[in-house]
DNA sequence: CGGATTTGACCAGCGC
DNA sequence: GCGCTGGTCAAATCCG
């Protein structure tokens, strides 16, 4: 793990899941391509007045690393949106392949990974017990094929989420 | 029948 | 070193 944006989504719409449902990993794709900074600073969190969090963390690289390739430094991107359902079909194809009960959380976090072959795209959703209408996507990595959905109204969902960068 | 999900085991990092 | 915790594996199972 080495930085993580959370990007919170403004007040719900209606619309809001609707539009979910199809388009946010081109959302957070384009994110990813576009949030490239790579500041070092260990912690660093800003709260905006209207309540929208965006926190970048760097965690450090690992100190054994083997043969000095494997652990390349991979953003991470954490989403935290209201939705209902913790499976938001962005658009990528999407296997899931581990469970597990985090500490802080009585909701289980789920382990994703882009099922195209040499894409090596992770994401992670969690929904968070304080209010469990909110749900934590953080995705690891980029993609390196094309969205396998039609993503149309990629627009709208930009529109809905306020989108902070840390630069 | 093929691909996705489930689920416990396994493992690695970290703090004590 | 040990145990806790989070991340991944993989066999069994499910489902279209």
């Amino acid at each position: 793990m080495d930085n993580y944006a959370m990007l919170f989504p403004t007040q719900p719409s209606s619309s809001y899941h609707s539009m979910l449902s199809n388009t946010t990993t081109q959302l957070f794709a384009n994110l990813s391509s576009n949030m490239t900074c790579s500041n070092n600073s260990n912690t660093s969190a800003t709260k905006s007045p209207n309540g929208l969090i965006f926190e970048s963390k760097e965690l450090g690289e690992k100190a054994s690393k083997k043969k000095g390739e494997k652990k390349v430094r991979r953003p991470r991107y954490a989403f935290q949106t209201r939705s209902q359902v913790d499976i938001l079909d962005d658009g990528y194809r999407w296997r899931k392949y581990g469970q597990k009960a985090v500490k802080n959380n009585k909701f289980p976090r789920s382990y994703y990974r882009c099922t195209h072959q040499g894409c090596n795209v992770k994401k992670q959703v969690q929904r968070l017990s304080k209010d469990e209408a909110v749900v934590v996507t953080t995705y690891e990595g980029m993609h390196t094929h094309p969205i396998e959905k039609s993503n149309d109204n990629f627009e709208h969902i930009l529109n809905q989420m306020q989108i902070y960068r840390s630069c």
